[in-house]
DNA sequence: AGTCTAGTGATACCCTGTGTCAAATACAAG
DNA sequence: CTTGTATTTGACACAGGGTATCACTAGACT
C-alpha cells in the first residue's frame, strides 16, 4: 500500500480510498496529485470538468499542475472509473462511477443522474437488422430538468 | 435571391440549392462563403469536421478563411440543417440533415446511417417517474462496424 | 450615388488537452 | 535505513477546435 494512502487513510473518505485501492490494483502509484484529484473529483456534485476539480483543489490547500490532473483524469478513464459526459454542446465533461452508465443531465443547473438499464437492445437489434452493421456500444445522454429546478 | 444564387443555381446540386433556400428563408444571404461550405458540405460521404471542409474547399479552387467555415457550420447547426455527431471520444464532427436525428457510426472507416426512430419514448417515461426530472431532449449514438468493414 | 447592414477575412486569443524532458519520488530489494 | 530504478511530476511548449475583434466589402434600399 502506498505511503500516501497508508498514512492518510483514516481521514479519507471511503470513495477516495476505493478509489485509490483500484489504482493499486491496476498497477498504479497511489500518489499525492492522484489522491488530490479523487478527493476532489468525490467532493464535485454531479459532473465535473478538469477547471473545476483545479479550482477545487486551489480553494483546498494547493493543486499539482494541471498537466497531472489531466493525467489523472486520463487514467481514470482509461480505467473505467471515471466516464465522460457528453452534453448536448459540452462534451468536456466527467462523471464518476465505474461500468457501462448513461446519464440525465439538468440542463439549467447541471445536476446529474446516472442509470444503468437503457433499453436500446431493442433498437439496436432493428438497426443491425436494417442497416447490416454489427453495433458494439452505443452513447445514450438524456437532458431536462431536475425537480428542483422543475419547482422553481 | 442572392446574387451567387441566382448565377449558379443551374450548376449546383439540389441539395445544395434547397439547403440555400432555407438560408433565405430564415433571413440570411447565400453569400460566396456560405455556398461553398454548403458545396463542399455535400459532397462529403458520412459525417465531417471542419478541416475536411477546408480541404475540399482548397483541393476545389480556393477557400473562404476558416472562421467563415466555422461561422457557417455553427449557423446551420443553429438552423438545424447540421447535426452535431458525438462520437465516444471525438464531438467534433457534423452531418447533413435535418430534425431529430441519430447515427449509427463504423469505428473503422467512419461511414454513417442516419434514422429517426429512437425508440427512447419509454426510457424517457420511466425515468421520469423514478428521478422526477422533466426530459425534454437527448443524444443517441450508435457505434460498431459497418457491413464492408465486416467483411473486410 | 450614398447609406446602411450583414457578412468576410485576418489575426489574436481562449479552452481542452498532449508531448517533452529534467527533476522528484514511490517502492522494492539489499 | 540506504540504494536502485521505474514511475510520476511539473513546467512549458505546442496542437486542435473554436470564438472575438475589427477594419473592410458586398448587396440592398432609398
Amino acid at each position: 500500500m502506498s505511503r500516501y494512502l497508508k498514512a492518510r487513510q483514516d481521514s479519507l473518505p471511503p470513495a477516495v480510498t476505493n478509489l485509490a485501492k483500484q489504482l493499486v490494483a491496476a498497477g498504479y502509484k497511489v500518489t499525492a496529485p492522484r489522491l488530490a484529484v479523487l478527493q476532489a473529483a468525490t467532493a464535485q456534485t454531479g459532473a465535473f470538468n478538469v477547471q473545476e476539480i483545479e479550482d477545487w483543489l486551489v480553494q483546498h490547500g494547493d493543486s499539482p499542475g494541471i498537466a497531472s490532473i489531466f493525467r489523472t483524469v486520463k487514467l481514470l478513464c482509461d480505467l473505467n472509473l471515471l466516464q465522460r459526459v457528453h452534453g448536448l454542446d459540452d462534451c468536456h465533461r466527467y462523471s464518476l462511477g465505474a461500468g457501462h452508465g448513461h446519464h440525465v443531465l439538468c440542463t439549467r443547473c447541471g445536476v446529474l443522474v446516472r442509470f444503468d438499464n437503457c433499453g436500446v437492445q431493442e433498437l439496436v437489434q432493428r438497426l443491425e437488422q436494417s442497416t447490416g452493421f454489427r453495433i458494439s456500444s452505443h452513447l445514450v445522454e438524456l437532458f431536462g430538468l431536475c425537480p428542483r429546478c422543475l419547482a422553481a
